[in-house]
DNA sequence: TTGAAAGCGCTAACAT
DNA sequence: ATGTTAGCGCTTTCAA
């Protein structure tokens, strides 16, 4: 059963020294009579002493609570960066709030108004689309926002990421340079995610003149890949390549292709964005856009935490990605 | 710039109301004049006023905060789960704080101070196995706990899941009945999974006086699959089926015999376990149990909002799992 | 080095 | 229906 919960008045009590010097020994205060503090900590022990964390906040106005909101959790990289994201968080002795936006700005709105309200220090948010409420809210508040997942030098709002355009661009290119001329694209939605939208865009750029962008969007899935794979097939030209903006996609279009018999990279060379976990271990392993998630959320975290801690000014940092070469696609040259 | 937060003293002397009034309306309490309520809302928006929710939280003993320890995120159907819980939780007001524990105790019971210390009002853990600190720990504070992914009557703490044992050894007799007799199995890390040892144990259970039980141990993710795959090619007789309790594993163990011109599951039977979302679409799709996740979040979380909210008492809820029969087993009678 | 005491912002009896 | 007021448990000047 649970024993009636000690204060930091109990302990106090138990001590025969006030409620400050109790409070100074929880907090590590130096200028403690060793003597008295080895007492205090005795006691607190033996009294099951845990300080209110409540109290505390409202005392200090801190909660040592950091918010991150991503619009999924499932077959992503966002799992990766989460993860560490809260590690490096804990680390530091911050907890993470987690909320699930869904892609959907209404949905990661009222989650935010919760995790204000719950008394979040700063939010780690993904992407740079946001609701202008949830924006003005934060920065009503003053509370510390941070975007990941992009970069964007002209970004009021500190990002952490990478630079989509430029990376999707990158990889017509790799693919263009290996004498792909017909190439189509997979990628997730675009509705709610300016990620994939700045993708898009950079495989526009690189496309434009030579051919017919031929993207085609479905949901962010294994099957979302097969989807698109058929569509791509009944496309009156055969491309040479596929480029999914998303590694999933890339999984579910391998499984489409061969479960029909083509070969990759013999009868379609296949490019994936992301490098997940599984990406090297494929069949054929996939190549694919390495994105620095772990790094990501380490760099986020830690941001945050300065900035908490010593009033650090965020800035935003640039993360390299890189191109790796595995055999999924052939040299047609 | 952050304008300076109302309290709800500022709203009370605006409105030229008592605090106490603008509480009632801040928590919905029906028995406030509608215009006064009207009154308050509209200088509380003015003000931009929001609860302090550590007062708040002080005040009322209650933190609205729910916290779960998974052992990862990464490629594997917690993700899919704690999805579940976050939403569920949500649609209640409670915010979902997360840890990861690495299926490390100390890590565990690290992870459990601080959000113990953070005033989480519940514990959703994974599996049985936890540190006899952490159990002490929220039973002292009477903090309800529950117990996912597996279900045990005989559990003091209540279990929220399926029977990994009975799972495990109903696979193994699916396999059987296919006409398999040379059965090997890959499974994650044993240590600091309950969750894998009783799959372990059902498979023993079930292989017994049979042949013997070859069953090797691998990391949880792909990778761990490929090498679980080449270690099982070399056995003295290979197995007409590899059983996989993990679904990860499974895809693993496909790729690699696709990589050496084995063709599944003509060559070789497989059965994965979990049923994540690219299983249908494998090529060939992977014959696994389906293990519900998204109820097995959404049950729990239930489970603790009414106990939170109404006392309700949490009880054990087994949940179903079945045998999704796909592609991926051949019958060789 | 230690203590006294004034809050932090809110809720909930209790009184009206 | 509304107001008064006493805390909730802790931190933090200010004094001693």
């Amino acid at each position: 059963m649970a024993d009636k919960i000690g204060t930091i008045r109990d302990v106090a009590r138990a001590t025969g020294l006030s409620t400050a010097t109790v409070s100074r020994v929880m907090n590590g205060n130096p200028k403690v009579n060793p003597k008295m503090r080895a007492d205090v900590l005795k006691f607190a022990k033996q009294l099951n002493y845990v300080p209110n964390p409540a109290a505390r906040t409202l005392s200090t106005r801190k909660s040592k609570t950091v918010a991150a909101i991503i619009p999924t959790i499932e077959h992503s990289v966002f799992a990766k960066y989460i993860t560490a994201v809260e590690q490096t968080l804990g680390q530091h002795g911050y907890n993470l709030v987690l909320a699930i936006s869904n892609a959907d700005l209404a949905q990661e709105l009222a989650a935010a108004e919760q995790l204000v309200a719950m008394g979040a220090e700063a939010f780690i948010l993904t992407g740079a689309d946001h609701s202008r409420d949830l924006l003005d809210l934060l920065e009503r508040r003053g509370i510390p926002v941070l975007f990941t997942s992009i970069f964007d030098d002209a970004s009021a709002v500190p990002t952490i990421g990478y630079d989509n355009t430029a990376l999707a661009y990158s990889a017509i290119e790799y693919l263009q340079s290996n004498g792909h001329r017909n190439i189509a694209v997979a990628h997730g939605p675009t509705h709610g995610s300016d990620r994939t939208l700045a993708r898009c865009k950079g495989v526009t750029l690189a496309l434009s003149g030579q051919n017919t962008a031929r993207l085609v969007e479905v949901a962010l899935s294994v099957e979302g890949g097969r989807e698109a794979a058929k569509g791509i097939l009944e496309m009156t030209s055969r491309p040479t390549a596929i480029l999914c903006l998303s590694d999933v996609l890339a999984l579910g279009v391998m499984f489409h292709l061969q479960s029909i018999g083509l070969t990759i990279p013999d009868d379609i060379s296949i490019m994936g964005f992301d490098n997940l976990d599984w990406s090297k271990d494929s069949h054929p392993s996939l190549t694919t856009i390495d994105l620095p998630a772990t790094k990501m959320g380490e760099v986020a975290a830690q941001l945050v935490v300065d900035q908490l801690e010593n009033n650090t000014p965020m800035n935003s940092v640039p993360l390299h990605a890189n191109i790796v070469t595995r055999n999924s696609v052939r040299s047609i040259t």
